[in-house]
DNA sequence: CGCTCATTTGAGGAACTTCAAGGTCAGTGG
DNA sequence: CCACTGACCTTGAAGTTCCTCAAATGAGCG
């Protein structure tokens, strides 16, 4: 089965896979965590005693304060999350989406970060004690979770380096990584908000709508009226301004 | 013994501990990667069988590429290391910096960064393979990857939280991040040179200069001339402005 | 249609960058 | 001891990018 790992958000190389099975959903699907024990029953049983749920959110839920994650981490099966953080003068900030077959939560408490649903989606919540012991028992289980933080960690750090291009350059490079993500298909369907990509790209949601527009003036991306959907028209223009 | 677990950058809270044990050093000190095994002396033996060095560099050295630590992580054990990128346009990025006690090199290839001294430093390598495998074996190697991996995220997601505030903001959270890092002693004296800092804190050399004299004019940190010392005078003025 | 919410557009202002020059300090050689 | 040098940091003035505020337009829905 050639599935693929949904590794995330969209300033990343696109996929990413462990060992030599591809596990996971693609983005714009739904992803199965009991693939994470491949063929091994044994180690599924394991698996689905340490889970709860699917739970479903609607769009703007307050899935959980990170805070909160110290037990459980969340397994996203459908849809979008998002985590982010207000400060004190009302500014959101997005620190990042998370797509199916994503784990949500590794960093627990330390930053106070608020996790949402950015679309309507479907969690697991998973016992994070029980998953880091079954992790010391099984090579498998243990290289899942270090490939899902260090590609989280790959992830926040292209994030770091956006963060100091123009705003014009970040939106294209957030457009096309997800295109790039959601299988490079001839429309790109933006499943969250401008809001929510502004406070992802530090930009303000006029910023953003600039941006986008001048994009489009310049033949690089089209836009379909009506709806959020994008065509990128031009590639190689695309990568001239994103570099 | 009290030693703290040198966790690394300075947007992020204090000191991380695992178990219950705190290892590593602090970071104006020397960190020891054997005390990753603390008293069991057989692993002791096969952690040091996994590692080469220390290997010492000199400041502005580069140490890798992250395209050649696929075999390799690496341990800091004095000095301070920094993950740069530098973009067509010739601005460079710093996307983190590594004191004692961190492991750099988590991440490979996707984002192809460079790893640079950014003061003199030593640094032990260590076989990735057998780090690896000695987790699935190892409950207390298996943490400290954990800790270690989730650490540097819940960093990097700090710092893409930093990104959004302005640049006087910026330069105060660096400051007082580094000065609780360093032990909160009397003095701050900031190991890197200032074109690293603005280059971590996306300004330029010419902002970060202007933001510190603001903190200076405002009473909120002053300087001791002739050296890269400071000392952070109104903790709650800071708090503010960091805010 | 009329409402609401999301996005777009415009004009003015603030924050930061760029460019250029000056200052400080440690090391070096006279 | 002093002048010279180079690296590093600071300061000033002008320019650019992005933000803020305000208003218009468009899309979805009863």
């Amino acid at each position: 089965m050639g599935m693929i790992m949904a590794n995330l958000d969209f300033c990343t190389t696109p996929f990413v896979e462990f060992d030599d099975t591809k596990i996971f959903g693609t983005a714009d699907t739904v992803a199965n965590f009991a693939k994470v024990a491949g063929d091994d029953a044994s180690l599924q049983r394991k698996l689905s005693a340490l889970q709860r749920g699917p739970v479903r959110f609607y769009q703007n839920n307050v899935i959980a304060l990170n805070e909160d994650v110290a037990d459980h981490l969340m397994f996203v099966i459908t849809g979008v999350v998002r985590s982010c953080k207000i400060c004190r003068n009302g500014n959101r900030s997005i620190v990042s989406f998370y797509l199916p077959g994503d784990f949500v939560g590794w960093v627990d408490a330390k930053l106070s970060l608020s996790i949402e649903a950015a679309t309507d989606t479907e969690l697991l919540f998973i016992k994070r004690k029980g998953l880091v012991s079954l992790a010391s028992q099984n090579v498998r289980v243990a290289n899942v979770m270090l490939t899902a933080t260090t590609n989280e960690l790959a992830r926040a750090q292209e994030h770091v380096l956006l963060m100091n291009k123009s705003a014009k350059c970040r939106a294209a490079t957030f457009l096309t990584d997800l295109w790039v993500r959601l299988g490079k298909a001839q429309y790109l369907d933006v499943p969250m908000s401008h809001q929510d990509i502004a406070d992802y790209l530090g930009v303000t949601i006029e910023t953003l709508s600039r941006s986008i527009t001048d994009l489009e003036r310049s033949g690089l991306i089209a836009r379909v009226p009506s709806q959020r959907r994008l065509i990128l028209q031009n590639h190689f223009g695309l990568r001239r301004v994103i570099n």
